[in-house]
DNA sequence: TTTAGGG
DNA sequence: CCCTAAA
């Protein structure tokens, strides 16, 4: 069987040693590692699990080792605690006869120390420890455990024979500060007169735990340390003196390479401790149709710094937001935009840090995110259909159905709807508008307005004015469910300028007439006009015609004398 | 909800 | 046609 030593990446033992160990006797190879802790408060940390009864039995002889287990992989851990590696050099007996025994409860000790612990947390103290580690391949002399000074801000990680003459007992040091050697020589000489047993006596007695490791040097560094531990809580965490190297410390100060000291004295202390430290949150940027409620919770709170992607207009969402176009995936188009960043028709999409309308979204209180829709489900048109009226989200929705049910018509089921005969001819021209224009499904449904529909129109606004689009809905456009009130009056408008512009230009009329744009007979433009005069659309709009009007009937006579006819005609015109 | 008006 | 403000 191998030695775990071996299986270890740091080489813990010289080749010599490990050489020696193995050919002697393997199973027995042992190591002790003993922490010296940087502050009180670590040690303390420390000690109080020590007291913990259940452990009590471990304490002894895996404390220091398992310590140093702990901050190694799992994999190592299991090695270590598969061998048992911490052996006295007086009883090294006592070490195989307790783990049979103390195996279940060493398990849990080990358990504990990560139980309800956040595993990252623990893996990265015992990282940010392992990278302090410095290990020294030469077998340091005796002198240098009590002597080295390594305050290079590592964890000086002295590997050492503790008894050469017992050379199969190894003693690792890991030392977390010079602190204990150099400053202490009066106590360290104290202690040196000792024997081992009377050591180990004061040891208990300083710490009130018994412990089983009988090495010397181990008991030494240990007592002086504690020692030292309590001289520098009195002077508040500023080291002694002495054990800053040459370089005079003075106060609370403390020198940048004992800080790395205290970091992996803070490393074990959490370990110990139980405590987990703050742990940075990090606000994750997500999807971006998830982005806009990330946006808006963060205006709400006003103090939450997000990622804000650099590019937050059309184009990238465009590309990026494919998947959440809402006749695809059933997500309301609305909900994805705040603004329009172009315009014209068609798909649109906003700018960010706009603000999403309650009126945007209609009646539901839909103010930010998206709505998801199960694929493959329909949903219930009526519920947010008003008056014939389809809102833009039933329109989305709408949409999002007729992907669905592909071979559906495009007319809404109708039933809701009194009478629809009235109308058959006219819904009978009606040419698709966008189909040529690619996948404009969000659009309402890009109809052409028929001759008659526009009819029809005049008609509606000779009987009841312009501006009551309602009432002109209602008489003639009943059935038309495609035609919104809105509609009308922006189909008015397009007639006013029509009936304009080809006051103003012919050519560009004709031109258009070309291009098949525009089919209104003149007949109808000039009724149009009349009712214009008659019906005055608005002011804003008059004094937008007017100029344009006027210049044409100055540089045209025979429309001028036209209208004036016209208007003659429109007192007798009975529609 | 409807209308006016900008886009 | 879409969107929003205003009524």
């Amino acid at each position: 069987m191998q030695t775990s030593m071996d299986s270890f990446q740091y080489n813990w033992k010289t080749p010599n040693e490990s050489a020696k160990s193995s050919q002697r006797e393997p199973e027995q190879v042992v190591s002790a590692a003993s922490i010296y802790f940087a502050s009180e408060e670590e040690a303390i940390g420390v000690e109080q699990l020590f007291a913990e009864p259940e452990y009590g039995d471990i304490v002894d002889t895996l404390l220091d080792f398992n310590t140093c287990a702990f901050s190694l992989p799992e994999s190592y851990i299991k090695e270590f605690s598969a061998s048992e590696s911490v052996v006295t050099n007086s009883d090294c007996d006592a070490v195989q006869r307790g783990l049979s025994e103390e195996d279940k409860t060493r398990e849990k000790f080990l358990d504990g120390l990560s139980n309800g612990y956040d595993e990252n947390h623990c893996s990265i103290s015992c990282e940010d420890y392992l990278l302090d580690i410095v290990l020294e391949e030469e077998t340091p002399t005796l002198d240098d455990v009590t002597r080295d000074v390594s305050c290079i801000g590592n964890v000086h990680l002295e590997k050492k024979l503790a008894d050469s003459e017992q050379g199969n007992c190894d003693v690792h040091v890991l030392k977390l500060s010079d602190a204990s050697t150099s400053s202490d020589h009066d106590a360290l000489d104290k202690f040196e007169d000792m024997s081992t047993d009377k050591l180990l006596e004061v040891f208990r007695k300083m710490f009130g735990h018994q412990t089983s490791v009988a090495d010397k040097q181990w008991l030494e560094s240990h007592m002086i340390f504690g020692l030292e531990n309590q001289e520098m809580s009195d002077k508040n965490y500023s080291f002694p003196k002495s054990s800053l190297d040459s370089s005079e410390n003075q106060g609370v100060k403390v020198p940048p390479a004992c800080q790395n000291l205290l970091t992996v004295s803070t490393a074990f202390a959490s370990i110990f401790n139980f405590r987990t430290k703050p742990r940075v949150q990090h606000v994750k940027r997500r999807e971006h149709i998830q982005w806009n409620s990330f946006k808006c919770l963060s205006s709400a709170a006003g103090e939450i710094q997000l990622d804000f992607p650099d590019k937050w207009d059309s184009k990238e969402l465009a590309k990026e937001n494919v998947k959440c176009d809402g006749t695809k995936l059933g997500i309301s188009e609305q909900n994805l935009k705040c603004k329009p960043s172009r315009g014209g028709f068609g798909r649109r999409y906003y700018h960010r840090g706009a603000k999403v309308s309650s009126q945007g979204l209609g009646k539901r209180n839909f103010q930010v995110g998206c709505i998801q829709i199960p694929p493959g489900l329909p949903i219930e048109e009526r519920l947010i259909r008003r008056e014939g009226h389809l809102s833009k989200d039933c329109r989305a929705i709408r949409a999002y159905n007729s992907n669905i049910h592909s071979a559906e018509a495009q007319d809404d089921p109708s039933g809701t709807l009194s009478d629809q005969s009235s109308d058959n001819s006219s819904e009978d021209d009606w040419t698709i508008g966008s189909e040529t224009r690619g996948t404009n499904q969000d659009r309402k449904h890009n109809k052409y307005w028929s001759t008659t529909e526009v009819l029809k129109l005049v008609e509606g606004v000779s009987k009841y004015g312009v501006g009551r689009w309602s009432d002109i809905k209602r008489m003639f456009f009943q059935s038309s469910v495609h035609r919104s009130p809105a509609d009308l009056k922006d189909k008015w408008r397009n007639l006013l300028r029509a009936s304009c512009r080809r006051l103003q230009s012919r050519r560009g009329v004709d031109a258009k007439k070309k291009h098949g744009v525009s089919r209104i007979p003149h007949e109808v433009l000039n009724r149009v006009r009349e009712l214009a005069v008659i019906y005055p659309y608005s002011r804003k709009h008059r004094t937008r015609i007017s100029p344009t009007a006027s210049l044409a009937s100055s540089s045209n006579v025979e429309s001028d004398s036209q209208l004036s006819m016209n208007e003659q005609n429109t007192l007798n015109l009975t529609y």
